[in-house]
DNA sequence: AAGCCACGCAACCGCTTCAAC
DNA sequence: GGTTGAAGCGGTTGCGTGGCT
């Protein structure tokens, strides 16, 4: 493989700042040929700009496109990023797949100059969402319910044993989180399949360790509860708002794109972003799929019996 | 008013992935 | 199946701006 040559190293290839000149003829460019750009590394010399193919691009998608939406972000959007950050971690260009108009750059900004510090403030480490230790006093604070998806998990799992936190529930919880990120950090079929296997693997390891405090069930019920209704929607008031978002996530998550502003426009269908890397997002989808009628979890340990939850991810992660 | 500093965002860099040959 | 070029992606940089001293 290796890096290939790029035009961005030419000398006279104008860097920084866009002038406005060079947006118009950039637009201009692009809303002649109908949205469709062809070769990015060709539209330079084509449009008459004297910039690298890959700074076309980056400006357009970023910036130029129309089905942009600019301004600030919704606390719903805030929400949806950090649950969606909680399950895919740093993989901005399928997060931003799911919210209208806005760009993985945007997004990726967004959240290491607001969110990322939010978190801090609430106590929760923003790469794995984990509480932070020195923060951690087994008592929940507004803080952090707010930004910590774990932290509702914790009390869900404390009123699921009707009384205080306990160690073993919060270590259940928190392994079953790990578990919900393997899974839900797939790259592939392949990578599926070994994330399946290191779940598997990562519950059979800890199973002897972690006190059997909550039942099987209960813990199944909690994971569901935790992947497929982020906790975040606790922080919104009414049971039919939660349930409208929560729609709406199982929605983009199953059906990436669904949602294109540009549906009713055939020209900004054709202009809007070309970022729909099936085979990256075809086994989140399918998988969520999977997951969606089914409110009552399977025994995860049972990756290698009949258990037929898991037949069924397996045969569908072979056929994708 | 000037200098400094922190912050936000646009843009760049380099690596990975994909597809054509 | 290997190679190569193009596009995509995520991390990082650097500039503009606003607030503070």
């Amino acid at each position: 493989m290796g890096r290939s040559p790029c035009c961005c190293h030419d000398a006279g290839v104008k860097k920084g700042p866009w002038t406005e000149e060079e947006d118009r003829a950039l637009v201009e460019y692009i809303q002649k040929r109908g949205g469709h750009v062809g070769s990015w590394r060709g539209l330079p010399k084509a449009s008459g700009l004297n910039r690298c193919g890959k700074s076309c691009r980056l400006r357009w998608n970023n910036y130029l496109r129309p089905d942009i939406k600019r301004g600030n972000f919704s606390d719903d959007e805030e929400r949806l990023i950090i649950s969606l950050h909680a399950a895919l971690g740093n993989k901005w260009s399928t997060i931003a797949t799911h919210l209208d108009g806005r760009t993985d750059n945007e997004i990726k900004n967004y959240w290491n100059t607001h969110i990322r510090k939010k978190l801090l403030r609430a106590g929760v480490d923003p790469v794995t969402h984990q509480q932070l230790p020195s923060n951690h006093n087994g008592h929940l604070d507004a803080a952090s319910a707010a930004f910590f998806p774990e932290t509702l998990l914790w009390a869900a799992a404390a009123a699921t044993l009707g009384g205080g936190l306990d160690t073993g529930a919060i270590m259940q919880a928190q392994l079953l989180q790990q578990l919900l990120q393997v899974i839900g950090s797939n790259n592939g079929a392949t990578n599926l399949i070994a994330n399946l296997a290191q779940a598997n693997a990562m519950l059979n390891s800890t199973s002897n360790i972690v006190p059997s405090i909550l039942l099987q069930d209960q813990m199944n019920k909690l994971s569901a509860a935790n992947y497929l209704q982020p906790s975040y929607l606790g922080n919104i008031s009414s049971f039919a708002e939660q349930n409208m978002v929560y729609q709406q996530l199982i929605n983009t998550t199953a059906c990436p794109g669904t949602s294109s502003s540009g549906a009713d426009d055939p020209a900004a269908a054709l202009v809007s972003r070309d970022v729909s890397p099936a085979v990256d997002q075809a086994p989140v989808g399918e998988f969520a799929g999977l997951l969606e009628p089914m409110m009552e979890m399977p025994d995860l340990c049972s990756l290698e019996s009949s258990d037929s939850f898991w037949q069924d991810i397996l045969e569908e992660s072979y056929r994708l």
